[in-house]
DNA sequence: CTGGGGTAAATTATGACGCC
DNA sequence: GGCGTCATAATTTACCCCAG
């Protein structure tokens, strides 16, 4: 059942020469589009010449026909013909390109490392795109990440599962050192951890701006403060960065650490084990330690330079590992 | 054939420890 | 004091598997 064609009027972001195309499903005009204004499919987009809307297939069936269309190859963009404000946007836009180059150009001679970095620094903060989201409108924050990442939001909160979920691998991993006798109990809680975990979608929330701000570790802009070393309640040298705004920063954010302030390996998985072999008829509250090894309760985003490696030298709150007796529980 | 999920190996930095 | 070795912390990369 294949859709009635319908006509429609193409051009590229650049140029006023325009090219009939007819097609009776979005997927088959972007095809067709592409083979005659030879631009690769992957990556590209239709939209609205007049105002820059993207075309969904849903959006195309209610399209009249010759409708005017732009089509946009892989990070390419359009604002729409008109608005005086996008007008405004677009000479800014230019002339910042033009600083910039200017500024890449100067670079290119430099050999005075100071004014050399002085001189990166400018480029890369005018090379800053914060509010984009999606990967078409920034492509190069994306450069080297693997195409199922729409949008920036989406990769961070990955990048934040992907950390978690290998602390849960960790304790997983911790099995072979748990005394034979206490295995069984032990994997008992993994398996409570990981459910509860996945519930959580491994508090992928931390890292991403679009969150509720109770939850997330940034503001709405993307910006991430280092919360100090373990041992401090701020950070002396107000580190901050913002891994949405460019590619640069992106690969630098993840030199910064969620640093456990009770260390994970030293002291949570072992202390956890030792609880497991020795709880003696209690039942251990695997919560404490799920909050301890997963949560921003015992987690803290540092730079580099406030990760100390060095042994924290704290131990879990003895007053927390069992949990309360049945009795008390129910009279409560 | 892509997206989602998982994992093993590689990478980088640093502290701890013993030895000469 | 300097050196090699091992352990620890944290992440990235490439790769595999499975479902729709």
């Amino acid at each position: 059942m294949a859709a009635p064609l319908r006509g429609f009027r193409l051009r590229r972001a650049g140029s006023a020469q325009k090219f009939g195309v007819a097609a009776g499903s979005l997927r088959g005009l972007l095809r067709k589009g592409c083979r005659l204004l030879q631009v690769p499919l992957a990556g590209s987009r239709l939209c609205l010449y007049e105002d820059g809307t993207e075309l969904s297939e849903g959006f195309f069936r209610t399209l009249p026909p010759q409708t005017e269309l732009v089509l946009l190859g892989a990070g390419e963009s359009w604002q729409g013909c008109v608005s005086d404000v996008e007008r405004l946007l677009a000479a800014f836009h230019s002339q910042q390109d033009a600083v910039v180059k200017a500024a890449q150009k100067l670079l290119s001679d430099e050999q005075a490392p100071r004014r050399q970095k002085l001189l990166a620094d400018l480029i890369h903060n005018l090379q800053e795109n914060i509010a984009a989201e999606d990967r078409q409108e920034d492509s190069k924050w994306f450069e080297g990440l693997e195409s199922r990442f729409k949008n920036k939001s989406s990769y961070m909160r990955y990048s934040c599962e992907s950390r978690i979920r290998s602390y849960m691998k960790e304790v997983n991993n911790f099995i072979s050192n748990v005394h034979p006798t206490a295995r069984d109990a032990y994997k008992r809680i993994i398996d409570l951890m990981s459910d509860k975990l996945k519930s959580a979608k491994y508090n992928g929330c931390y890292f991403d701006r679009r969150e509720e701000e109770a939850v997330r570790l940034c503001t709405t802009e993307g910006w991430f403060s280092c919360q100090g070393p373990f041992d401090r309640d701020d950070c002396p040298c107000k580190h901050s960065i913002n891994p949405y705004s460019n590619k640069e920063s992106r690969i630098l954010f993840s030199t910064w650490n969620l640093d456990h302030i009770i260390e994970k390996k030293r002291t949570v998985v072992p202390e956890l084990a030792e609880a497991v072999k020795t709880r003696d008829g209690r039942e251990v509250n695997w919560e404490y330690f799920y909050q301890l090894l997963f949560t921003i309760d015992n987690l803290k985003l540092v730079h580099i330079a406030c990760h100390k490696k060095t042994g924290h030298n704290l131990s879990c709150d003895k007053t927390k590992i069992y949990r309360k007796r049945k009795q008390t529980h129910e009279i409560s």
